[in-house]
RNA sequence: GCGAUCAUAGCUCAGCUGGUAGAGCACUGGACUGUGAAUCCAGGUGUCGCGGGUUCAAACCCCGCUGGUCGCCCCA
């Protein structure tokens, strides 16, 4: 409409009705977190340009292709941050904790910008509930993260999210599979697809064994695995990775063909994915990470090996809501009045129950009870009470249970309690 | 960045071969000072996404743009 604004494209708002699902993915998130260690940290969203150009890597697409990028008035490249990992390793180099403290377990959690085409589960603002464990190279980590995302999951009440899990190597044994991979490419050069002649198969070959099209996929078929091919100190790494995943009871499946869209990652990657059907269109991955032991160190600080994970909270939303989970509650008491008295009384009722702890809307309109009780419903509330002379004499009240129609009489001076105590009893899963 | 598809009230949509807009839901009040979740009644809003073209006449036909959705690429 003309004359009208409406938000930017890709970015969206974040309306009550659909709210109460971020506060179950963000809560799970601080407790969770919290219980392995990690810290919030939180850092800006505009960071150098340079940030994420060394750090990502100058020929991914996320920076080639994807970057907010403007210029501050003094001239210097700033940038919209694409992803949070970055931030945080120049945090923990900035403020010296690679010589002070190495050991650190951060969590964050905050809007991160690409500039790609919107679809389903996919945004130009979209935010990111994500990890970082440095200081640390001990597969141990890896697999304790692992296994911290699934009961992350779990929590809040996904099941059917699948590990896919790989190792990209090290610089030790990356430069010769890249090189073997590249000889390849280059004798089957006209088989690959047109995308993958051009850039790719030169610049990196990994993204050739990522492609879909049945032109890469016959070429990527005689491809070797970098899993077959990983050097001692990588193998070994994988391998205690694996069996300690498998002692923690954590399934996945080892996926030869992820290689993460980020140049960062060394040894471990990962993605965790939902089947089809379940709510995400094609971007079915509610989010990846993997380790990153040069990245630090890239970005000026000491030698720090690191790993990490993100999860998209736009597609963990629209998974919940999928499965009927994490809808607005109502409020646990909905108060209607009758007659002038109660209409006079009700903010006072009201706001006792609220100090017992109750979540509690009290009539404030002229409706009659009827109306009164239809909003109450539809508000979705627990359970109604209607207030009037008599019960303001009386100092009794009949507190109905609207999911059956079942009501008892309270003393009007313990309906709070009497509320809550109902309301709380089971409120969590997990 | 590429392709497909769609756009009418807050939401879901109807609107025939062109003749200057409708329904349901939701919302508010009432019937009904004392009981909702399918009782009834009443109340209102549209520059028909935007701009241009064809026509006596465009929501409808044509072109462009913007946006949504789906797919590709990529990713959260």
């Amino acid at each position: 409409m003309s004359g009208k604004i409406s938000s930017v494209r890709g970015m969206h708002d974040l309306l009550p009705r659909d709210a109460a699902r971020w506060h179950v993915l963000e809560e799970a998130a601080r407790v969770l977190f919290t219980r392995y260690g990690y810290e919030e940290a939180r850092t800006p969203i505009v960071e150098e340009t340079a940030l994420f150009a060394r750090g990502i890597g100058e020929g991914t697409d996320v920076v080639a292709k994807e970057m907010y990028a403007f210029a501050d008035r003094d001239g210097t490249s700033l940038a919209l941050r694409p992803e949070g990992t970055a931030g945080l390793a120049r945090a923990y180099v900035e403020h010296g904790f690679g010589v002070d403290d190495p050991q650190q377990r951060w969590f964050y959690l905050g809007p991160m910008f690409r500039h790609e085409r919107p679809q389903k589960g996919r945004y130009r603002q979209f935010f990111q509930i994500g990890v970082e464990a440095l200081g640390s190279a001990d597969p141990r980590v890896d697999a304790e993260q692992l296994e911290m995302a699934a009961r992350y999951f779990q929590y809040v009440g996904l099941s059917g999210v699948e590990l896919r899990l790989n190792s990209v190597g090290d610089e030790k044994c990356r430069p010769a599979y890249r090189e073997a991979l590249t000889r390849l490419f280059l004798d089957r050069f006209g088989d690959l697809c047109d995308q993958h002649r051009n850039e790719t198969a030169s610049k990196n070959p990994l993204r050739v064994l990522d492609c879909k099209t049945d032109r890469c996929r016959a070429v990527a078929k005689d491809a070797p695995a970098l899993i077959d091919r990983l050097c001692d100190e990588c193998n070994t790494h994988w391998g205690d990775l694996r069996k300690q995943l498998e002692g923690l009871g954590v399934a996945y499946t080892v996926d030869s063909r992820i290689v993460r869209g980020l140049d960062y990652y060394t040894r471990t990657a990962f993605e965790f994915v939902l089947p089809d059907g379940a709510g995400l269109g094609s971007q079915n991955a509610l989010g990846g990470g993997g380790r990153y032991d040069q990245l630090v160190r890239e970005l000026g600080g000491p030698p720090t090996p690191g790993v990490g994970f993100a999860l998209g909270v736009e597609r963990l939303a629209l998974a919940l809501e999928a499965i009927g989970k994490g809808e607005r509650h109502g409020p646990d008491l909905f108060v209607a009045t009758q007659g002038p008295e109660a209409e006079g009384a009700v903010l006072q009722i009201g706001s006792t129950c609220r100090t017992a702890g109750a979540r509690v809307e009290v009539n404030l309109r002229k409706a009659n009870l009827g109306n009164q009780l239809r909003r109450a419903d539809r508000q979705k509330a627990t359970f109604v009470v209607v207030i009037g002379a008599a019960e303001l004499a009386g100092g009794r009240v009949r507190l109905k249970r609207l999911a059956t129609g079942v009501e008892e009489e309270v003393a009007l001076a313990d309906l709070g309690r009497e509320v809550v105590s109902r309301c709380r009893a089971a409120d969590h899963n997990v």
